[in-house]
DNA sequence: TGAACGATTTCCT
DNA sequence: GGAAATCGTTCAA
């Protein structure tokens, strides 16, 4: 049984599997923003038709091409941010994405960031929602998570008893191979995001 | 150099 | 349930 972080180089959907209940946290001057994660997507690199990196190497996604651990910030629609755990060995371009967790600490600060009539449920539900709640953008591409920096990945603890177990399915938003698996939740979180799949999917 | 397209969110009906 | 907001990335010409 790997370790952590070695857990990190493994095959994507397995990656994805193990940092659902993770930490990832953000100390900035305004204070710490800490999420367990309840609901993430994998992006298998090469080998995926959804995978930004899947039309090979380019200068947005050369994060991703990096070794494990590190943080890929990409922007999404004019005006969103979204952020993945680089994952699986140095060269192979697979990625984690963050789609939904539950503020564990500074729920005061990650609502100042979202706005005051967001509910404590909604305030990382969503991978742009996460990301506002922790306060990252563009600046934050490319920074490592597992060397104790202000930005940081911690695996989950205590709170084993809490799953209900893991739920599966097809990745919300993506046109290409719409139907691959790939989305995991924790089942039953009620931050745990909706499903959409993309108007555009084809198959 | 130009244009289409999103790994989205929010607000309106 | 549906549409608008908004711009970096990518691909075509």
């Amino acid at each position: 049984m790997p370790g952590w972080p070695d857990a990190l180089a493994g095959d994507v959907p397995d990656v994805a599997r193990t940092l659902l209940g993770a930490r990832i946290v953000h100390d900035s001057p305004e204070g710490r923003v800490a999420v367990r994660l309840t609901e993430v997507e994998a992006y298998g690199g090469l080998t995926d038709p959804a995978s930004h990196a899947w039309r090979g190497r380019t200068p947005r996604t050369e994060v991703m091409f990096g070794p494990p651990g590190r943080l890929y910030v990409y922007f999404s629609y004019g005006m969103h941010w979204c952020g993945n755990v680089v994952t699986g060995p140095d060269g192979h371009a697979s990625a984690v994405l963050m789609r939904a967790g539950r503020v564990l600490e500074g729920v005061d600060l990650a609502r100042a960031r979202r706005g005051p009539r967001v509910t404590d449920r909604s305030l990382a539900r969503g991978p742009a929602c996460l990301m506002q709640a922790l306060g990252l953008d563009r600046g934050a591409d490319g920074v490592g998570l597992l060397d104790g920096g202000a930005v940081r990945l911690e695996p989950g603890e205590g709170d084993a008893d809490r799953v209900d177990g893991v739920g599966a399915g097809p990745r919300v938003g993506v046109s290409r191979e719409p139907d691959r698996p790939w989305r995991f939740w924790l089942s039953g979180d009620e931050t745990v995001s909706s499903y959409k799949r993309s108007p555009r999917a084809v198959r």
